[in-house]
Order: structure tokens, then sequence, then C-alpha cells
DNA sequence: TGGCCTGATATACCAAGGTATAGGGCCGGC
DNA sequence: GCCGGCCCTATACCTTGGTATATCAGGCCA
């Protein structure tokens, strides 16, 4: 079990840990802009991360906190368009914001379309990428706190046995225990039962608050 | 009662209505401009409405159909980027292509942070600018789907006396009959007829599916 | 082998939900 | 004034849900 999906990873340290400062990751080839925009950001109180290549930037193990992605569009190898459509099929989804000195009006189009945050052409003020950057962070803290309660209701989903899942998901459809029983081949009781362990270890305090839960859980399977 | 918002239109008319053939409008105020894209347009089988400035645009009743708006950026008077915006606060919800001879990168991003689907620079390839429309049409017609089925629900939930909703409310929110009984100062049994009454009104046929009908029109009120 | 966990089941009891019938008070429209 | 809708209540009965206790079978591990 090597991989650490989203649904694998354990949400204890995430939410006992305090609160860690925002990070801003740049990746630009040319040093001297890397130079001023690290200086420009750690100016405001945050944490800059400079990176030369994609590469390197895949390389570093990122903080576990709120960040943005300050991308330029032409990079040495992959455009900085291309990375973006990468980093959509991982499970780095940290907001984007472009700068470049060469961009046109089809590229803002196709990087906007990918959900980034901003799209910056040289030369621009330092206010608007301060902005973009702070409204990137604030779009990642957001996702991070859906996540991290997500994460959560995945835990406990795991937790319950396959029995327990089949009688969760039909209690939420609505289905008597009766029916429930009749459907999976059991008695009524034994439904009871399970649906006690489900109420118990999905920490559901009601019926409605069991469908909000499953609905969750398991519309969120796919995103 | 002379304000037409969502929740007040009557969904009888659209569910029962044969689904009318999407539409584009088109706002540009030069005519040959207007003529070539209506030609284009009609050529693959949309219906084309040319107007030459917003005010036209909007003294016009539009058809109760899917359908997309494409916008010149320059307009006399008002531009198209705030035509745009001021159309998002009416229940005018049209997706949005752009089409400018004279744009630049801040527009772009503008427009589509704003939620276009397009943003097309002059010249054009015909077919971008089709695809563009399709997508839009696509978009309005999720849309639309999504507000008939809510417009049913609110429907269903106005039909509802005051005690009724206070009911439902307590209800999808887990309350038992007798909690509900003592926090609206009622005898349980009195509960027990509202609740009946909810169920029957908002034809849920079963708790899960009555907290689901209820989150979807209380969480959809401010939208 | 014995101990332990999980799953399934049963009995029994109590609490909660649902329905039907009946009735009283209040208010606005005909 | 009378009717109808809304709100509230009550009695009675049945169904469903929830919990506790106990039993039994199978798999796992010391």
């Amino acid at each position: 079990m090597s991989d650490r999906s989203m649904s694998d990873r354990p949400p204890s340290d995430r939410s006992a840990m305090a609160v860690e400062s925002p990070f801003v990751a740049i990746i630009d080839d040319d040093p001297s802009i890397r130079e001023s925009l690290v200086s420009l950001l750690r100016s405001v109180g945050l944490t800059a991360l400079p990176f030369a290549s994609a590469q390197e930037f895949l390389q570093q193990r990122l903080p576990d906190a709120p960040g943005c992605l300050v991308l330029d569009v032409r990079l040495p190898g992959q455009s900085g368009l291309e990375f973006q459509r990468e980093l959509s099929g991982t499970d780095i989804r940290l907001p984007v914001v472009f700068i470049t000195g060469h961009g046109d009006i089809p590229m803002s189009v196709t990087a906007m379309k990918a959900g980034a945050v901003e799209f910056l052409a040289k030369p621009f003020r330092d206010q608007d990428l301060i902005d973009a950057v702070h409204t990137g962070i604030e779009r990642d803290r957001d996702r991070r706190r859906a996540l991290d309660a997500l994460c959560d209701l995945r835990e406990r989903f795991r937790s319950l046995t396959p029995r327990e899942r089949e009688v969760m998901q039909l209690v939420a459809a609505g289905q008597l225990n009766k029916q429930i029983a009749a459907e999976l081949q059991l008695s009524e009781i034994t439904v009871k039962v399970h649906r006690a362990s489900v109420m118990r270890k999905m920490q559901a305090r009601s019926l409605p608050d069991l469908v909000r839960i499953a609905d969750k859980v398991t519309l969120a399977g796919d995103a």
C-alpha cells in the first residue's frame, strides 16, 4: 500500500497540528525574476519557495499548509500551461497564478478555463500579484478545509465492515429495515445491529445527519 | 407582486412545453458582423437573434429555451464587460461568448473570471465560435434543468403553512418529534400531523428523501 | 487448544414514528 | 352568520426503530 491517495491520508496530524503559515511556490527560469518575486512576497510576510523548473518543484516536498503557485508561462521544456494541466491530474491542487512576458489572449483564456486564479502580463503591478496570491491562498485554504472534513468522513467510512457499508447505503436511500433485510437476505434484527454500528462509527447523531454524511462520502468519491 | 424572481415563476408551462430549439443572441454594433454571425450560426441550424445594442437586447423578450449570448467587448455606451456584470445581477443568466477586435489580456481575464465561456479575438476561426456557442448552450441547458427542478421544489415548499415549514426545518435538522414539540410549544401529536403534511406536500417518500429536499430548498435559497 | 473478534441471529422490551378519527378555537371571505 | 382553512389537541392502534442480553459459527493468533 504505497500510494498515498486522498482517502488513505490520515487526517489526524493535520487537524492536531498548529496552523502553518501559507506559502507561495514560484517557478521561473529567470533567477533575477525569482529573486525579486521572493523578496516581494517575503516583504508581505509570505513564505516564498523559488524553483527554476517544474522538475525541481516536483522533487521538493511541499509544506502541509495552504499555498499558491506562481508560474511562468514560458518554462524550459514543457510550458506552464501544460504543467498546470499535468498538476490537475495529481494530488497537488495548488491554485495557480500565471505571469508571463510574452502572453496572448488565447493563452490567458486557456489558463483561466483550466482554473487559474489570475493571469498577469509583465510588467504588472506588485499589488496585483500580491492580491492574486492572497486570493489563491484563500481558495486553497477553503479546499483544504473541505478536504480535511472529507478525509475524516472517509476514514470513518473505511472503518465500516462490508456489511455495514451495504446497510448504510440502503438506509441513506430511505429503505426500511425490513426492506434492507429482504434485499441483503438478513433478518431484520441483524440490520438493526449493523445500523447501530454505522451510526456509532460514522458519529452520526441522527438519521438526517447520516444521510448528509452518506451523500458527502459517496458523491465525493469520484471527485 | 410584480417581481418575477426565480421562486415565483410557475414551473408548469416549462416542463409541459415541448423542447424549444436553442437560440443565440448576438450583440454587436457593426451590422456587417451581425449579418455574418447570423448566417454562420444559422448555417449550423441555430436560431440567431441579432441586436445592435445592449438596450435593444434588453427590450426583447427572449425565448424560453437554452441559449447563449455572443457579445462584442466594445459596445456603444457601456462596455461588454460591464454589461456582462450587469446581467449577472438579473435573472438573465445566459452564458457569454466574447468576441473582440481590440482586446487585451486583462480584458480576457476579467471576462473569464466573471464566468464567460470563451473570449475570442478577431479574426477567429468560424469553428471556434461554433464550438464556444455549443458549449454555452450546453451549460445553459444544465442550468435550466437544475433551475426547473429547484422551482418545482420551491413551489411545493411555498404551499406549506408557516408551522409546517418550521416543523420541516427541525425534522431535517434531526430533532425528534418530542424535541420539536418542546421547541415549538406544541404537543407531540400536533408535530406528527404537521410532519405528515410536510411529507405529503413535499412529495417525499422517506425521511432521507425529505432531508435532501430540505437541503436543496434552503441551501439554494440565497443562490 | 483456548481465547478473541466478527458476523449473524434470537428474545424481549421500550421508544419513536405514522395513521385514523374526532373535536375545538380562530380568522377572513362570501 | 356560515363556511373553509389553519392550527391545535386527544384517543387509540399499529409499525418501525433502538437497545440489551445471549447464543452460535468461523477465522485468527498466541
